[in-house]
DNA sequence: CTCTTAACCTGGACGC
DNA sequence: TGCGTCCAGGTTAAGA
């Protein structure tokens, strides 16, 4: 279930829980993720308070004095807070004793999620290349417009490419573009300024509904919840295909597209 | 550089 | 009920 509104439910489910508490305990029942789960997590985080819950991209961080976990949910990754008396599940890969008495435990079927470190007043490899976050000022427009000149490839993968903007999934990009009237299919390099500005402010208002809405969801990390569906009911093409497009009834189109499942309108969607 | 493709891994849905 | 196939909200490594 991660995109940015995702993990940023997740990082307001959890900092409240989080901040201000020591860490008493470090349990790594399944260390191959990934990748596998640095010597220094075990190491270095006992007995450490924590001083933040941080969200960069689709990343958390969980800051303490001598440095940060590093959490990405990868596909399937959930975090929650729970009482440690709460039955194990198969995938239940971590467990990070807190002062509190309770549990972070994290969750991660598929395994593509990662637990690492990143040393205080060093950036992770992972977090260098990054874009703009996407509800910053930093992200606009003219950003995309300038950025994409001479792009070839398809406007829905530029704007996935976390080198680009972070935080944008599959489903929200589908919504997105959308929203903006865009064809993810037209090379990202053929979009002109002002459709830029259409689609860039899409995003943004797009992440922020949702974001809104999952926390009203997701709110209480104490409880093994965990179902989404908040968004689902006002979703426009994601998962659609074939079905009537909500604006004009025409039948949705459906192709891949950087072998990623895409929907959109060819009406509405230029 | 830019772009495309395959790969990582498990579970659920679907067709026979 | 069982089995094969396909698909999934992410990202990287490798190759063209």
């Amino acid at each position: 279930m991660p995109e940015l509104p995702e993990v940023e439910t997740t990082r307001r489910g959890l900092a409240p829980h989080l901040e201000g508490r020591r860490i008493t305990s470090v349990l790594l029942r399944r260390p191959d993720l990934r990748w596998p789960i640095p010597r220094a997590i075990k190491r270095q985080l006992p007995q450490q308070q924590i001083l933040a819950v941080r969200r960069r991209a689709k990343y958390l961080l969980i800051d303490t004095e001598p440095g940060s976990a590093l959490l990405h949910l990868g596909m399937s990754g959930v975090l929650r807070v729970l009482a440690p008396s709460t039955p194990l599940g198969a995938h239940d890969h971590v467990d990070i004793g807190l002062d509190s008495g309770q549990v972070l435990r994290f969750t991660d079927p598929r395994r593509f999620g990662c637990l690492l470190w990143q040393a205080a007043g060093s950036t992770h490899e992972l977090l260098a290349g990054l874009g703009p976050e996407p509800l910053t000022a930093d992200f606009d427009g003219d950003y995309l417009f300038d950025l994409s000149r001479k792009r070839k490839a398809p406007v829905k993968t530029f704007l996935m490419d976390q080198s680009v903007v972070v935080g944008v999934g599959n489903i929200y990009v589908a919504e997105a573009l959308f929203r903006a009237g865009i064809a993810p299919t037209r090379a990202a390099g053929s979009v002109g300024r002002e459709r830029y500005e259409r689609l860039a402010t899409a995003v943004k208002d797009i992440l922020a509904h949702a974001i809104h809405r999952g926390g009203t969801t997701l709110r209480d990390f104490l409880n093994a919840d965990g179902a989404p569906g908040y968004f689902e009911q006002e979703l426009f093409v994601y998962g659609r295909e074939g079905e009537a497009c909500k604006t004009c009834g025409r039948r949705l189109r459906g192709d891949r597209l950087g072998n990623r499942a895409t929907a959109w309108c060819g009406h509405c969607q230029r």
